[in-house]
RNA sequence: GGAGAGGUACUCAAGUGGUUGAAGAGACGUCCCUGCUAAGGACGCAGUACGGGAAACCGUAGCGAGGGUUCAAAUCCCUCCCUCUCCGCCA
């Protein structure tokens, strides 16, 4: 949520940041609805005021043997113009929130305008591998290799899952373990979150109402109906609530936490045919690094989150891309993001393995999550979320670019400890 | 899933319709006394959100959440959420 008083006296800032976006706003509207807001507001408070005072006075006169006849009379009638005012803000409220909580994040001021296609490259690592014979794609490694079962998945479950067996599941274990310890190593705190997350949730992290299709719904046995509970897309959408309607310490700041969950997301209307194997799936494994911190820590902590994020992937040894994301392609609820893309030898493409993004206090606002500042203020904190890392993409990449003539696989390796010693996976004879 | 008990400010807790946004205690803060790893005393103590105002300040809301009854709700009624205890279920 954007800052509503920034909205009203800084109207012009605010359209110039959504503008990068091409998102065009009705200011004019809000600030009108505002007003109408604040008019129904004052109105309703006087006439309340007046009750109070009102009411206070009625026990003496019961005291005094008054009639109180008249009295009451005049108030039923004031609380029914009460009620009546109550209706009208609330009518005027609902169309004001539902503008409010549909605008997206500001981007920062460095944030070029524009969609993907004005992506910039800021860093390189590695460069493309280059093959002296014709190399497989992953979808052929993982099968021939005995690491990914697609087509039982279907079968348990049904299209765009998969099942890690094997070797594949060890190295999908390993990658998992080796994320944890390196964070374990910069003192943040493993939390494993509940996997299945309430409404306000998804309110708060800023993917509902938007994205409320996109994810999956869990019912009771029976169909009933009742508080409805989704499978989490991400451990952010966890993490970002965790402190909700909770005022932080200062002092306590900056948190430094990640978290593991499996993710799933519907992904409806995917690029199937281009994106096979595990490039996108419904299901997958990641680790998720989440900081709070306050307004001045926020972009050091920024930096320190792309850090650890690029050297995961540097430590894998991967050829990758680190990309700064024009305005159109961050995500509704950040400031600012990079993306850290991994090179797909087969697909002839970098594709995204971690996306730290720094949102501000855009979640905390409508998770209400705080800070106490040392003079005693309360502050909106900032949030900030960047994978560390995914591994869906990183599998089809250890493969691809790691692969040998003869259809091994070398083990990074970092990954080793975690998978008693192997240095190679070997086709089966 | 069933039965019961609860949810009041930082914590514990009193409060079953009215001048109570909330007794009391602890914690906390400031000060005093005393003097030494303690004890005593005085005073202060919702925080917050929203609205009005240049400001001082004034007002409104708020007792798990949301509805309702009433001139008036922490208090009565309804729905939901959460915690605890017992029972049941337990792939």
């Amino acid at each position: 949520m954007i800052d509503f008083n920034l909205i009203k006296n800084n109207t012009e800032k605010v359209a110039k940041a959504l503008g990068k976006r091409g998102v065009e706003v009705d200011f004019n509207k809000i600030l009108k609805l505002d007003e109408k807001r604040r008019e129904i507001i004052l109105e309703i408070e006087q006439m309340r005021s007046k009750r109070n005072e009102v009411s206070s006075k009625v026990p003496a006169m019961k005291k005094a043997g008054e009639n109180t006849e008249k009295v009451f009379a005049e108030m039923k009638q004031l609380g029914d113009e009460i009620d009546s005012c109550e209706k009208r803000l609330s009518a005027v409220e609902a169309e004001l929130n539902e503008i409010l909580w549909a605008l997206p994040n500001m981007p920062d001021e460095d944030i070029i305008a524009g969609g993907k296609e004005n992506n910039q490259p800021i860093y390189t690592f590695g460069k493309k591998p280059e093959f002296s014979f014709k190399p497989k794609d992953h979808v052929e490694l993982c099968t021939s290799l005995g690491m990914i079962d697609y087509e039982r998945a279907a079968k348990l479950s049904g299209n765009g899952f998969w099942i890690y067996r094997g070797i594949g599941a060890q190295l999908e274990w390993a990658l998992l373990n080796f994320f944890i310890s390196e964070h374990l190593k910069d003192g943040y705190e493993f939390v494993l979150p509940t996997q299945m997350l309430n409404e306000k949730c998804g309110f708060g992290c800023g993917q509902f109402p938007k994205f409320a299709d996109e994810v999956y719904y869990v019912d009771k046995a029976g169909g009933e109906e009742g508080v409805k509970q989704f499978l989490l897309p991400t451990a952010e959408s966890a993490m970002v609530n965790l402190y909700a309607g909770e005022i932080i310490p200062e002092d306590k700041l900056p948190f430094r936490m990640f978290a593991y969950s499996p993710c799933f997301r519907q992904e409806a209307g995917s690029y199937r045919a281009e994106e096979r194997g595990m490039i996108r799936g419904h299901q997958f494994n990641k680790v998720e690094m989440i900081s709070y911190a306050t307004p001045e820590q926020s972009d050091a902590m920024f930096e320190e989150l792309v850090n650890k994020a690029k050297n995961l992937v540097e430590k894998l040894g991967l050829h990758f891309q680190i990309s700064k994301l024009a305005a159109g392609d961050i995500s509704a609820t950040m400031c600012r993001t990079y993306d850290i893309e991994v090179w797909i030898p087969s697909m002839n493409i970098y594709k995204e393995v971690s996306s730290v993004s720094n949102g501000r206090s855009y979640q905390p606002r409508r998770s209400n999550t705080k800070y106490k500042t040392k003079d005693g203020k309360n502050e909106f904190v900032h949030i900030l979320n960047g994978s560390g890392l995914a591994t869906p993409r990183i599998i089809p990449a250890i493969v691809e670019q790691f692969q040998n003539e003869d259809g091994s696989v070398n083990i990074p390796e970092v990954l080793q400890p975690f998978m008693g010693g192997l240095k190679k996976i070997e086709p089966k004879k």
